[in-house]
DNA sequence: TTGAAAGCGCTAACAC
DNA sequence: GTGTTAGCGCTTTCAA
């Protein structure tokens, strides 16, 4: 493989002016830039990279860590980093820490041996690995989830007014017993919602039972289990606020084993919007999240950090919307 | 940052001794080792990548280059690396070259320069960047579609058989028309798919039409747009073989929106499965591909590439499974 | 505007 | 079993 100073034999020059020339540097002659490019592509030169991180140590790399590739939520937020990130020349690195401290802190210690310029996550729980980030002098943003230990920036969606809102419309709409299936204790965005649900339940005098509601990984399996669970006691709930798209899937299929119709028997609301949300019968009502802005606004915020890590931190809240559709009446 | 100098320093050894006990290099006396591990402990040691990678020549890392993030299969397809590569050391990073010829070309730059081991990439057409990888001798793996230039390791599925086969079953369960939604000419699933169906047709003695045929990217909205085209026709098919899920969904749509039940009026199969194939109503007749599998395929080929660039090149063809629901019936 | 040369942090060949 | 040292390929002073 070439280097740069085969590329200089090549062009005649010295591999600082190579160096130069090829970084785009006004302070060479275009004549001699010229030629460095023509040697450059007749040679099929590509810089090293581990060199040039080396040497500059730092890489022109975001590292984006979410807990969960398959989750539409989270893909939609790494496309908003991607489009940021590559409008000034940065790649990104997508890993996926699989809801898993363990596998999280893992890739941030990658990301600190790499160099990279800066970590955007979704914490999964008590981030151990966020302090070394910080004791590093590396800069990161915390998105979904706050990092209650550590101040530094964040881009939230507020999940408990929304889910407050999407409880209320549940009343609204003349349910009288209505549950939660949420993720796990500790999960922040998990126990936000439930608070939205507990709050609306409030105001709206109710009674809240713990007894119509119900916890488990963010995932379809322990949805379903939480839902056949709930729907079996002796007063079962006739509504359910379901606190992501995949816990949707397995509650929407233990309805379907139990001959519960969604919106007549037991209306349904569930986070996260998704294209197949329209086709159900009746179509699902859900709390469509910014996921695509969160990802943006990350980016961006990262890349002032990068450039400014003196900056105060900063507490994004985006807001997410209800879309009202035939899973919550009747 | 430390660096191995202060760990040498520290525990009281040569650089050469630490570099040598942190890589678990067995000539290292086991209590100098120990002395090591302490002081790169107590100063939070993080090994420099670049410069590991610098002298090394080789970055312990497999790109893996998929078309679609925001697609299932491909995240399932990544699945299967992450847990083959994981298991040997290597860290996967995911790139998205969202069906663009040039992104994929960047992100095969990026993987030149960054030196890693080895790439995975479904390619996006003719591939101009794949040629580079071989030049370099860098070890790459083709997954879902073949690349006709090139012979290299590659991991496909059946997919021409699969639609003969999902064609079939329309035929058997009595549908007459039976039309076709596809991705782009020139997409080597698309054109297998297409191939599929014709050959099913043919086996049955039917005409095939390319009235009966429409392509478009392989996303919601172009199939939709294909899918009202089709249904509007003089003569409409009473059946559709679907090329992907993100079409499967604008198909859908546009059955609902024309008032067309799935089964009773239009049969549809569709390929890959999803969670919420089974919640539509009716539940949605899949080919179902397997992905993860691709991918841990995938991996593992990589992987004795790396090792050895001197083996002969393989094709590995997996099968699909037609899952039979009710949207293929009556 | 250009070139010479130092040095980023690590590993491995070599010497002991 | 351990230390000394060269050098991976690049960028960036510094000097000319």
């Amino acid at each position: 493989m070439p280097t740069i100073s085969d590329v200089a034999a090549r062009a005649g020059v010295s591999t600082a002016t190579v160096s130069r020339a090829l970084n785009g540097k006004a302070t060479v002659d275009p004549e001699l830039a010229a030629r460095v490019r023509q040697a450059a592509t007749e040679l099929g030169y590509q810089p090293n990279g581990p060199a040039r991180n080396l040497r500059r140590q730092e890489a022109a790399v975001v590292a984006l860590i979410i807990s969960d590739v398959e989750n539409p939520f989270f893909t939609a937020i790494a496309r908003g980093v991607e489009d940021i990130a590559h409008e000034v020349g940065y790649s990104v690195v997508l890993c996926n820490s699989d809801e898993s401290a363990e596998k999280e802190n893992r890739y941030i210690d990658i990301a600190l041996q790499e160099r990279v310029a800066g970590v955007i996550l979704s914490p999964s729980g008590p981030a151990a690995g966020v302090a070394k980030l910080a004791a590093r002098g590396t800069a990161y943003v915390a998105v979904d989830r706050p990092l209650p230990e550590h101040d530094s920036d964040v881009v939230l969606v507020d999940t408990r007014l929304a889910a407050a809102q999407a409880t209320a419309h549940l009343i609204a709409q003349g349910y009288e017993r209505i549950g939660c299936v949420t993720g796990p204790a500790g999960v922040r965005t998990a126990d936000d919602r439930l608070a939205g649900y507990r709050d609306a339940l409030r105001t709206a005098k109710r009674r809240t039972s713990t007894r119509l509601v119900r916890r488990s990984e963010y995932k379809a399996v322990g949805a379903h289990r939480a839902a056949v669970d709930l729907l079996s006691q002796p007063e079962p709930p006739d509504a359910l606020l379901v606190a992501n798209n995949a816990m949707a899937v397995g509650v929407l299929q233990a309805l379907q084993e139990l001959g519960r119709r969604p919106g007549r028997d037991v209306g349904v609301v569930a986070f996260d919007d998704a294209p197949w949300a329209e086709l159900l019968d009746p179509p699902l009502t859900v709390v469509a999240q910014p996921a695509y802005e969160i990802g943006t606004e990350a980016a961006r915020l990262l890349l002032a950090r990068i450039a400014d890590n003196t900056r105060p931190p900063t507490v994004t809240t985006l807001g997410a919307r209800l879309i009202d559709r035939a899973s919550s009446h009747r």
